[in-house]
DNA sequence: AGATTGCGTGTAACTAGTTTCACAAAACGT
DNA sequence: ACGTTTTGTGAAACTAGTTACACGCAATCT
């Protein structure tokens, strides 16, 4: 033994010099003579081990500055996974409600989150999500609007076959399945269905020029929305007046200039229905820099009840959408808490101030 | 050579009976006729590899499925490293941000990052810490307001000491450095003097009946903020009312309650600052239920520009903090790219319309 | 008393890679 | 033609754990 002890150097590992090499199983056991099973057994909570050896162990761990290699156990398939929650951007209550969703339910069931942002370039995505496989996270959930086209479906198709190969899987999150491949599940927020709803109180309330704002065709989202306005103008025979649909970036600033071209084109509008919030406070500037008095010469109504928009004046009516369910929901998923089942969540209708009976 | 084929059976670990088992390095090797030695040096870019041999390594790869261990390579140091982003809740565009920070990044420098809240729980911080340390993260970013007592600069002072004995870090985001332990770097925003710049400007308009709503102390943020308001006050020769100081939580209707009481106790007041915007639209909120006119008869200025109050009647003044930035910042010393210095980045007074000069 | 059960433990074989070292063969220089 | 480098490769020893299996010994059961 004592042979096999002055063998083996202090530091065995030749690496750095500044390097205090890191006490692994082994030190421990021999610190406290056992061998590396019952050291690893009492790390590993088994309980057939004695405690007198235990004792021994831990003290021997405490003295050398033992620490797990939870990477290590995790080759072993033991210690906690991981999910990957990978995002185009991360920005604004939208990412944080979502991100928070998911972490919420993998805090609690011991997973660990991981987040990375593709910047919408495919390239990043792809190689994103290989390092992801290699890293056997046990799911990656795709989150938030995707190019509608189908380089994407095949794209998601790939990756959902490139994880299952290392038994993980892909969820879509805030997107609706893909066509061709229903078994890639996803988990959304009923789009279509909250701007319907904010048609059709307008409806009720009397409008019937009523425009929209928002995205060019290209990503779900855009699409969507832009698909709720137009079936619920329709099912109340309304005609569809082309005019009346306008082009936005999903911001302020574009909002306000498509507004503003909107609502100085001659064509008679009472009320907008726009993609987003954003481009709805983009409204409330351009009507506001015209002259035009909200609400009751234009109703505007956003969507996703974002901060603040309920405290402008007029507060902004809008649709709520459940972006921290549909976290939690894609991450019980994910973790097998849930069946692989396409979830569709309501939204919710929040009636405030500028939406009214046309003037 | 068939013995040793036949010897090993096609799935040689005996797991879960459905689970086919991967291919690993050395089915893929044996397959490609070449020793491991060889085929690890294909996946490792070393350009030792003859072209023949490295495409018939490939091609067994492509074959089998075979999809590098990314554990195994983390075990050996090899591979993307990871840091992690520990914070109270994943609430907001603060959140987001920040986030957003750290992770452009950690992505541009192939690194990977895990996000956890801890919910306030120290806890689940510890525990959390504790995790990271064994899976040989190389920083942990703790972000946010903490507690300001000592048990959390102790709490923080071990979790650097545990860390270092892995080699990693901590690193404190969004809140200063902790009194006893220079070592510990903090990136941080000029918090006090944010709420000093807008103290100053309403002096400069004309106000000294000036009062502060905020959180009570306990924590950094909460401190630092009321700190910067005593003190600009204090520069101009203004004496400290403690009936203009009132504590409210971080949310618009306590800032809502909070100002109401404060607006009907009697004291003049012709200008708030808030330690928040949610305090600052809760303030707003009261103002307008007590019939008071914004801002001609009363000023109010918020901190942290969030999305939208610039839309606010009044447009909101605020403090605009480098949140994204304090993310980058964070994010460079955490992967060495930045020197281990404490850092205190500026923030910016943003000007609109709800600060006027005194009715 | 003899058989059976069960606890505690160690050996050795796994998880899946990387890397050092030695050695051959080919390419190059004189 | 001979020595020297370069290139490519494989065996084996590493990274740091877990775990199946066997075995000794003590406690319980017939």
């Amino acid at each position: 033994m004592s042979t096999n002890d002055t063998d083996r150097k202090p530091a065995r590992g030749t690496r750095g010099p500044d390097r205090v090499t890191q006490a692994n199983l082994r030190d421990v056991a021999l610190h406290a003579k056992v061998s590396v099973a019952t050291a690893s057994r009492v790390f590993a909570d088994n309980p057939n081990v004695n405690p007198d050896s235990r004792d021994r162990v831990l003290a021997s761990a405490r003295e050398l500055g033992y620490v797990v290699n939870g990477l290590a156990r995790a080759m072993m398939g033991r210690g906690p996974q991981s999910i990957a929650f990978v995002v185009r951007a991360m920005i604004g209550p939208t990412f944080a409600a979502l991100a928070a969703g998911v972490e919420s339910v993998a805090g609690r069931n011991g997973h660990l989150v991981l987040m990375s942002a593709t910047e919408g370039d495919p390239e990043r995505e792809r190689d994103l999500i290989q390092v992801l496989r290699e890293l056997r996270v046990k799911a990656v959930l795709l989150v938030g609007s995707t190019e509608t086209d189908v380089s994407f479906d095949e794209r998601a198709a790939g990756y959902a076959r490139d994880l299952a190969q290392v038994n993980a899987s892909l969820i879509l999150c805030g997107r609706p399945p893909v066509a061709g491949h229903p078994q890639l599940v996803s988990v959304d927020y009923d789009q279509p269905a909250g701007v319907s709803a904010a048609v059709d109180e307008l409806v009720r309330l009397g409008h019937t020029r009523i425009a929209y704002i928002g995205e060019g065709p290209g990503m779900t989202t855009a699409e969507l929305r832009l698909h709720g306005y137009q079936t619920a103008l329709r099912r109340h025979g309304i005609a569809l007046d082309p005019a009346l649909i306008r082009v936005a970036a999903n911001n302020e600033a574009d909002g306000a200039r498509a507004a503003d071209e909107l609502l100085r084109s001659g064509t008679t509008v009472t009320a907008i229905v726009t993609m987003t919030d954003n481009i709805a406070v983009g409204a409330y500037r351009a009507a506001r820099a015209l002259g035009i008095s909200l609400p009751d010469q234009l109703s505007i109504i956003g969507f996703d009840d974002a901060p603040v928009v309920g405290d402008l004046t007029p507060a902004l009516t809008t649709v709520h959408p459940p972006f921290f369910e549909v976290g939690v929901r894609a991450a019980e998923i994910a973790l097998g808490l849930a069946p692989r089942d396409h979830v569709l969540l309501p939204t919710r209708f929040v009636l405030r101030e500028s939406a009214v009976a046309p003037g």
